[in-house]
DNA sequence: TTGAAAGCGCTAACAA
DNA sequence: TTGTTAGCGCTTTCAA
């Protein structure tokens, strides 16, 4: 290819990696014969003579929940930075997807991973990886076994966090809204902390409504939890996306928010401060977990740097979707 | 490494891909090799032998953006029943970026792409691609060279569409509020569809807004539109996150939509939906898009089919945002 | 400072 | 039906 340069083709590999010593003047007629040929480095050749590729593979529930969106974003960033690429998937919080998913960016030979599994314990792409020698970090997820990386918030804390200051509001009949428990880890995180919130203050659990994350119809289920004989005057949501569809349920059956009923979120996607009444929620840093996930699984691949858990703080953001009970 | 069967490496190979002729007995010996031994077939060999990746490079301006994320999402799904893989990139609405994804892209020997450019005409990446052999399809984007590939709809049509609803609704003043054109050719489509919606009727053009992708202020630029002699009684926006942003300027400067001023977007994102008032928009079949491309895409890089401009329908959504002026 | 040559993991043509 | 072999585009010893 660069033979119009009077080299060898090693030479040529020197000047183009910067690497290994070579003369001005060899140098110079390599880049300009670079210059005149219609040349790309393969990164396949590389990647197989080198055993790295210098690509991430990630993977995520579903792209279309922005606290994902933003998330990857955040590796984006910091994988370009870094001089490192990205091979997205998306498991639509399915754990065969996941599996499949995580062998096909296995194939591909990426450095590491970076991903979200729909249970950190008991998924089976979990268990896969465990057995690779590839450095995995896992974002949002908790920390399940000794040895992983993890770059999260305390799900629990959060949730237990929304849920006092509803309770503080003057909120003593709480409901709750969650993701199917096989399908998120988190969901089952964000549920015990509402617990703990209730049982501190010696309240009895609201009717908790559990849902899939495709298009389960929230309102025969809700309608349900209000005609209880004592129907709870709040509700908090696993997720933003939950809670604005929790919104959008109560209004399409005259419910007011936040005069009658009272709704909470998690996670602090954007979009909530967008929709009327603004969603009151616990603000995950996305982008932050993204970036930092990036360079922590970077860290140790060039660096053999030791698994880490960094859990990141979170925040409470009011909003007009709460409000004391009447 | 899996000599453990008793066969030769080509052998393996055709069980792996299950081509080639191979006896019932060897093939299950070989299976069973396989099966005990921890052996995933490396795509860069494979790549590098075959000389294709199996692989589809996917340029996007913003995953922020829901329209996009929706599209990749469509993308996603139709790669992969086809068994194809995806690596995603988001050039931020830069062209420098854009160039440089692009030309990573190729470097990792992907089949094809599939990607929305600032700008398909002025773009070095359109221009680098028009070099390249790699079938690419564009999305979103006009077809601005022959020979191109696009799937998109037509938006300056869908603009003009939007606009005469305005003005079906009494609008005479009607001004615009659009992303800045050296940052997206959708948006001087759109503009043009606007122009051209106002022509028809006699009336005069209203304020233009033209703002950047990423922070720009919007309220000083409203409020010197809304203190003219002659102010417009409504904006169309050329996307629906550029009129969500409208809106909620304008309320922060007291004037109510739409009974003060009306209101309307372009895209058609889920998100539109749930903003109060609800947003009247030009609605792309975002998903459908991607998967189209995809389903293009693979047709020309497997089939050599020709390359295509297909152009999808698009619908108005009525939404709370507009209504007849005062 | 440079070049020759081996080899990364795979496929495919050819022989057997 | 199976095995041998060359070679995909690169990097990297090792010699010169």
């Amino acid at each position: 290819v660069a033979r119009r340069a009077g080299v060898s083709i090693a030479t040529v590999s020197r000047v183009v990696n910067g690497r290994g010593n070579v003369s001005e003047t060899t140098a110079a007629a390599v880049q300009r014969a670079l210059a005149e040929t219609p040349f790309r480095p393969s990164n396949v050749g590389r990647s197989l003579a080198t055993a790295r590729s210098r690509t991430l593979g990630i993977l995520v529930p579903s792209l279309k929940n922005p606290i994902f969106a933003d998330a990857v974003h955040g590796m984006q960033m910091s994988a370009e930075a870094q001089g490192y690429g990205i091979i997205l998937m998306s498991s639509e919080y399915d754990e065969e997807r996941e599996l499949r998913a995580v062998d096909r960016l296995l194939a591909n030979r990426v450095d590491g991973l970076v991903l979200t599994l729909s249970d950190a314990g008991s998924s089976p792409a979990a268990s896969m990886l465990q057995r690779e020698p590839v450095p995995y970090v896992l974002v949002f997820n908790p920390r399940r076994r000794k040895g992983q990386s993890v770059v999260s918030i305390d799900h629990a804390a959060a949730a237990e966090a929304v849920v006092t200051r509803l309770i503080d509001l003057g909120h003593r009949g709480i409901g709750m809204v969650v993701g199917r428990l096989r399908s998120s880890d988190r969901s089952g995180l964000r549920r015990a902390g509402y617990e703990r919130a209730l049982a501190r203050h010696h309240l009895a659990l609201g009717p908790v409504i559990e849902l899939g994350f495709d298009s389960d119809d929230l309102r025969a289920p809700l309608e349900r939890a209000l005609s209880l004989r004592r129907p709870p005057t709040a509700f908090f949501c696993s997720t933003d996306l939950f809670a604005i569809a929790t919104i959008r349920a109560l209004a399409h059956a005259g419910r007011r928010v936040p005069d009658e009923i009272s709704v909470a979120g998690f996670d602090g996607v954007a979009l909530g401060e967008w929709v009327t009444p603004s969603l009151a929620t616990a603000v995950q840093p996305a982008e932050t977990i993204g970036t930092e996930a990036v360079r922590h699984l970077i860290a140790r691949i060039e660096r053999q740097a030791a698994p880490a858990q960094i859990l990141l703080p979170f925040s409470i953001r009011s909003g007009g979707s709460w409000a004391p009970p009447k």
